[in-house]
DNA sequence: CTTTTATTTCTGTTTTTACAGAAAAGTCTG
DNA sequence: CAGACTTTTCTGTAAAAACAGAAATAAAAG
């Protein structure tokens, strides 16, 4: 088959998005792929995929898992063909809040769980009292941002800002361009 | 120097601060210093930080500079003592702040200006509308959301959640806590 | 059921990152 | 400015992660 080859923008932006995974965490592959898709804005398989980003079919495979593990892919099938094909969602606002679930679920909860395990084990008493305070404190600090993130996924980004009192400039800037 | 000796949960929640930062695409050691810096809730010096963690001391020199470069860390000086100390805020929404202002720094900000490139390149004419216009909406959404975190910066949690109206269940049960 | 095509898993290699220890540079004190 | 103390930088090593290619498995077609 042959490569889709990416034109020089599409590169960019897809090598730009790898760069940034990495930065947070994310598989470098595995942030291509999806900007890729992304990009595409149409079903690929995973042999395009492979031949257009230049890496081994295998990783290919692997990134598509971890993504459709994150919700952030899926896959579909296109009549007359074989191959499993993927796609993601062209909206930012949806890619981002599945995003926020996957961490919080993945990485947010767990801490949570842990500091509340720190509280209850009776060895919290041989630690200082500030020590305690300052799990404590940290504690609550994650259940508010966890509650304070479902409560702003619920929203669009437009109607967060209004409620929130944006300044005007910026609101009329983005208003402007819709 | 006598080793600080880390008790139990201490140790519990500086080895996870660990394992989340490197998550995040946080260095081990330097969340590890953070954390530490933090539990202990008072200046330590660099040698008492290499003991408790049982790191390499150079180690430990490289965590406090890249946490000080984030305004993470700062050096204090105390009576009598020739070493530096460092110490870290015990307030952890300001550490938030601290972190994402960061983050926005080296990571959003040049996302931003990269997409702006993009758009700027006449080479976009040859991509398609489609994939030209994604790539606006995620300028935009970038832009949306600095300007939300901006926003939200301003505010303590708390009143955040007012605003948005999290659930009365919820706000209640942080409110008895405080 | 055999062949072809597609996908996943496995294994070894490469690359990157983290790290320790040593050396160097810098700083303070008397 | 001599000596001791402190911090940073440098260099090689070790650990971890990413990755390619091969092998194995699975699915579909004829």
């Amino acid at each position: 088959m042959r490569p889709m080859e990416l034109k020089p923008i599409a590169e960019r932006f897809v090598l730009h998005w790898g760069e940034m995974g990495s930065r947070w965490g994310v598989n470098r592959t595995v942030a291509q792929v999806h900007a890729l898709l992304y990009l595409a804005g149409r079903p690929m398989d995973a042999e395009e995929i492979t031949e257009t980003l230049g890496v081994a079919r295998s990783n290919v495979s692997t990134s598509l898992k971890e993504l459709q593990s994150w919700s952030l892919v899926r896959v579909v099938h296109l009549k007359g063909e074989r191959r499993d094909h993927f796609e993601t969602s062209a909206d930012v606002w949806e890619l981002f809040k599945l995003i926020v679930a996957g961490r919080r679920q993945r990485e947010i909860d767990p801490t949570a769980t842990a500091l509340r395990e720190c509280l209850a084990n009776p060895a919290i008493a041989d630690e200082e009292a500030g020590t305690r305070q300052r799990i404590e404190d940290t504690l609550k600090f994650i259940e508010i941002m966890s509650s304070l993130a479902d409560e702003m996924l619920r929203y669009k980004p437009e109607t967060l800002m209004k409620t929130l009192g944006v300044s005007a400039r910026i609101s009329q800037a983005i208003r402007r361009k819709e």
